[in-house]
DNA sequence: GCACCCTACGTTGCGTACAACGCTCCGGGA
DNA sequence: TCCCGGAGCGTTGTACGCAACGTAGGGTGC
């Protein structure tokens, strides 16, 4: 059986990711718990590890807020995927399994479709897949520690909602570089699979200090 | 008023960090709150505070325990402290005031008189000491998401007890580093200074994995 | 003799009630 | 008119009780 606990943290988090509770918006345990149809208690585990997470503040006596971040803090937090990510996609390139690699190659060609300009282009959808496209990189790359390290940093929700601030050039380099990605780790090489993805970090940075 | 929540974090924490819970012990919620003289729900709170910083394990309806570390994991941990706390001290060797060299070149000193060798020479006493240094540093590098992901993972704990696998020629190398430190902070040399850093995690690791 | 099931116990998960804290609004004084 | 103090309200923090899950032990059937 899944904790009450556990379907809350997650539900809560979608929300949060999904944009529907607001960066500062104020979080009631009351409120939250009904809107939930549970009691306060898982609630409040929820928000203790949401709060973990980073993904929302908890002030003493005072209730906790989902969490906003300045754009200096954006830059830290691009500082520190800079740091470990590059990192993380060299492992990835020395361990991948065919598996793998097709796995991530579908998730990219899929991006890429959806991309696209056109009528088809489906800027929404694409966050889900980017996540996925991430997320395994990091299991592949089997670092523990490092994925831990990201996780508790770089919320993917400030990511996960600006594709729509991404110029068609820009956009159009962030998809290919997934593509480039997974060509550098069927070819087994570290410092290519790094450096894209050090451009892809770059590109995406640029996007977010330009839209502040 | 500090929470009773509050209280019984830190004082597992501290449990944990001086080692009187030894890592794989079995916490038992009732236990503990008893010891404390709370009940279990701030112990639970604890709990998940200290699993969201690594240092205790919780499996769904079997309780908790104290993480316990692989090598693998230990060398991961490295892995990650060497890609951040660099980039921390280069960046704090552009900010620190004259106020965070005094404090730092303060530690570095009593570091080294406890720690060289002799009769008056203390292992346990530099642990918090060097604690200390490396939380001010952070701190002079105001860089709060790279002090996020460090702190979620970096568990000082196992850093911590670590001083007495120190051969001597590695323990006086790694407190002659805190002094060459502030001396490169001093100078404004990010690169002499994160290089300082490189140096000091690396001869750290030497230590933990030959230890093991 | 071995494997499986079933029961009983101890633990954790959740709900609810009460206590304590913080904020806001109102009133009094300077 | 402005500032300070206090009471009321809504919130969060903590305690406790019950229910559900996991585990270990003994018993039964093959």
């Amino acid at each position: 059986m899944v904790t009450t606990t556990g379907r809350a943290h997650v539900a809560l988090r979608e929300s949060i990711l999904r944009g529907d509770l607001a960066p500062g918006a104020h979080l009631g345990e009351v409120e939250l718990a009904e809107r939930l149809g549970v009691s306060r208690t898982p609630v409040r585990e929820a928000l203790s590890r949401l709060a973990a997470e980073g993904l929302v503040e908890v002030l003493p006596h005072r209730g906790a807020r989902v969490s906003s971040f300045s754009p200096d803090d954006l830059d830290g937090i691009f500082d520190v995927r800079l740091a470990l990510e590059p990192r993380a996609t060299a492992r990835a390139a020395l361990r991948a399994t065919a598996e793998d690699l097709d796995a991530l190659d579908d998730l990219a060609r899929r991006m890429l479709e959806i991309g696209a300009p056109g009528p088809d282009q489906d800027l929404d959808a694409i966050v889900p897949l980017n996540r996925d496209f991430h997320a395994r990189l990091l299991a592949v790359a089997d670092a523990p520690a490092l994925s831990a390290a990201l996780a508790n940093v770089v919320h993917t929700p400030i990511v996960l909602r600006t594709f729509h601030a991404y110029d068609p050039a820009s956009l159009a380099r962030s998809l290919a570089h997934h593509g480039e990605m997974v060509a550098a780790l069927r070819a087994g090489d570290a410092d290519w699979a790094s450096a894209v993805m050090r451009s892809h970090i770059g590109n995406a940075r640029a996007v977010m200090v330009r839209n502040r």
